[in-house]
DNA sequence: GTTGAGCGTT
């Protein structure tokens, strides 16, 4: 019971999901699950975790049975010093669910053929009572971009764009920004998710000119060194240093990026 | 061993 997020969502009938974000890397949901308990009943407390190496991204899903609750908790636990962080606790808005999300409340897409569900009104809290907290903290880095696109669009549309933002930052954060984005941020693509298949299956069509990134700078780029052995070539090999052009391919220069900028054929 | 904007799994 004390393992969340290990058997899947439990029951989501009507929970209001609070996302609890700037948590340390170290926190897990069994330390949360105490500390927002206490200001209400806690139906399920999730973590995401990278499927690779399986470390907190710094941000865990806590569930809530009612919304009393879970606005409390975001009021007394949001800006709670958490392991030595300043935890940010607010109501969900997107997830796997995000459609049938309303203010951080899930509501179950079955039971619709009976009309007699009717909308349950909830003239109860308003945003504003969220706006005020955020508005308190005034350290929010980009959540101004979230109200514009807002007022921008709405509906589908603002999936579509928070969808796009969203691949967009996964990519372009990269472990820290002092190093900035390094060339070679492949391994930053631990937090792309299953995004790997997709750039894996193109690398493989490029299978066609290999050995670009790393012609083995061991061995020699030129296969037949027939004659290098017992000639006099060797030396006017070593000044040449580039008698297969086609192999690095210094053309582009830094097309270290775009090895293959054909690959809008294989799609 | 590290990192720090953000929105989630069996």
């Amino acid at each position: 019971m004390s393992h969340f997020g290990r058997s899947g969502p439990p029951d989501i009938r009507d929970t209001f999901s609070l996302l609890v974000l700037n948590i340390t890397f170290r926190t897990t949901a069994d330390d949360l699950f105490p500390l927002f308990d206490k200001y209400g009943k806690v139906v399920d407390v999730f973590i995401p975790r990278d499927r690779r190496t399986g470390d907190s991204r710094g941000f865990a899903f806590v569930r809530y049975k009612y919304q009393d609750e879970a606005q409390k908790a975001v009021e007394k636990l949001d800006g709670k010093l958490v392991d030595g962080r300043e935890i940010m606790v607010q109501f969900a808005k997107y997830g796997p669910n995000a459609e049938q999300i309303h203010k951080g409340r899930i509501v179950e897409p079955v039971s619709r053929s009976k009309g007699s569900r009717s909308r349950s009104p909830r003239p109860r809290y308003r945003d504003d009572s969220r706006e005020k907290n955020y508005r308190k903290r005034s350290r929010s880095r980009s959540r101004g971009r979230y109200e514009k696109e807002r007022h921008r669009s709405s509906g589908r549309d603002r999936d579509r764009d928070r969808d796009r933002d969203r691949d967009y930052r996964r990519r372009s954060r990269s472990r820290s920004r002092s190093h900035s984005v390094s060339p070679d941020y492949r391994k930053d693509r631990g937090r792309g998710r299953y995004d790997d298949e997709r750039r894996s299956r193109s690398r493989s069509f490029g299978s066609a000119s290999p050995a670009r990134r790393s012609p083995s700078p061991r061995r020699s780029p030129s296969p037949r060194k027939t004659t290098s052995r017992g000639g006099s070539p060797d030396a006017r090999n070593h000044k040449e240093r580039s008698p297969t052009p086609k192999s690095v391919s210094p053309r582009h220069g830094a097309d270290s990026r775009s090895p293959t900028p054909r690959s809008d054929t294989d799609v």
